[in-house]
DNA sequence: TGAGAACGTTGACATCGTCAACATTGCTGA
DNA sequence: TCAGCAATGTTGACGATGTCAACGTTCTCA
């Protein structure tokens, strides 16, 4: 990119799209993304994003894919972090994937939108999906080998934990649970009501 | 309607577009919804809709709003059913419900949308919406009275509820669960954890 | 240095939501 | 019965959108 007043070549566009689009979906929602809008915002011409991205539906899915990026990224850091007694972990997993929907609520939309998923000459959004779920299963199975929770079927067991959490970040994000609602107690009582029926004693 | 050939009248336009729009949904997701598209499928000039709803949105909330009257009926058959010892009423409503959104996965996802919930010119979507989620507070209650679950905040172990099948439920129509799943299995699976988790005693 | 690749722009087209103006039909009261 | 109004439907038109083709500009590297 030339660093003087001519900036016929934007120098990173494909970048700015992505972060301009995802700016524009966390404002107004998915609808009021345009890819002339987009152009618009960027002082570019309208189609210039069709030299990065085949389609509108290709940009969506770049923009879900970097979301589940920055998603490995939390959910990482928690692994990685002190160690947590019991299932503590896992609650933190549950409480930090809620937090992440809340934060970001445009990219989580089209992450677990049927439109990204289904793409499947745009492999890559799956990879990155399939190897987050994968690692569920592998936490949920290193706690049925040390007695922690139930040992049953782990994948189905992931789906229930992933579910749960899901549910409830779909549901603080669309906007369908009362205003007045204490927020970090509903997100508690969510994951502990969800490690209660997985654990194993009594 | 003239029962003769002359159809410049339809006769009942306003049932028809909800039929067919909430159809065209559930095959083609929301995007593939035209004001055009209704009218062409249905013989009528592509603006007619708009002698029956203000706009596009309002057209959806509608058919959201059908939804829900739809949900409410199973759910009360349901309660009007044989009473189930224990939890099994609770749990019959969270599969009846699940199974709801797999059959009708274009009026369900309109219904937990942000559009609808947030038009406020139309309130009779919010008020059945709401009584619906009331009706789930009350069954928590009189379990709570009884001493089967947890006295917890109601409101809150309701909304717990709610997300773990409005997850799964989501999870499933959004296809982010593998085909090979035992679908029938995961929903005994989701409820019995939920219910576990709320249980009382041990 | 020059040619092709990479990147950006403008023109054009079909489609969409929607409004205004107009046409047809159904219904209601004198 | 029938005139006229309300309800319902149609066509024309406008601005906005996604996207392609044709074309201009800049970068890069042999």
């Amino acid at each position: 990119m030339s660093l003087d007043g001519s900036a016929y070549h934007h120098g990173d566009l494909r970048t700015a799209l992505l972060a301009e689009a995802a700016a524009m979906i966390d404002e107004g929602g998915t609808s009021s993304v345009t890819m002339r809008a987009i152009g618009r915002r960027l002082g570019v011409s309208r189609s210039a994003p069709y030299r990065h991205f085949a389609d509108k539906s290709a940009l969506m899915v770049a923009v879900a894919t970097a979301g589940f990026g920055h998603l490995r990224d939390r959910l990482e850091a928690v692994g990685a972090g002190a160690p947590g007694a019991g299932m503590e972990r896992l609650r933190q997993f549950g409480e930090v994937y809620v937090r992440f929907a809340l934060e970001n609520p445009g990219h989580y939309r089209l992450m677990y939108g049927k439109e990204a998923i289904s793409r499947e000459d745009l492999p890559e959004l799956r990879e990155v999906a399939n190897g987050l779920f994968d690692e569920l299963v592998r936490v949920v199975q290193s706690y049925q080998r040390s007695g922690t929770i139930k040992r049953q079927d782990p994948q189905l067991q992931a789906y229930v934990a992933w579910g749960a959490v899901h549910g409830l970040a779909s549901l603080l994000i669309e906007g369908q649970i009362l205003t007045d609602v204490d927020v970090d107690g509903l997100i508690r009582q969510t994951t502990s009501t969800l490690l209660d029926g997985m654990r194993a004693a009594c």
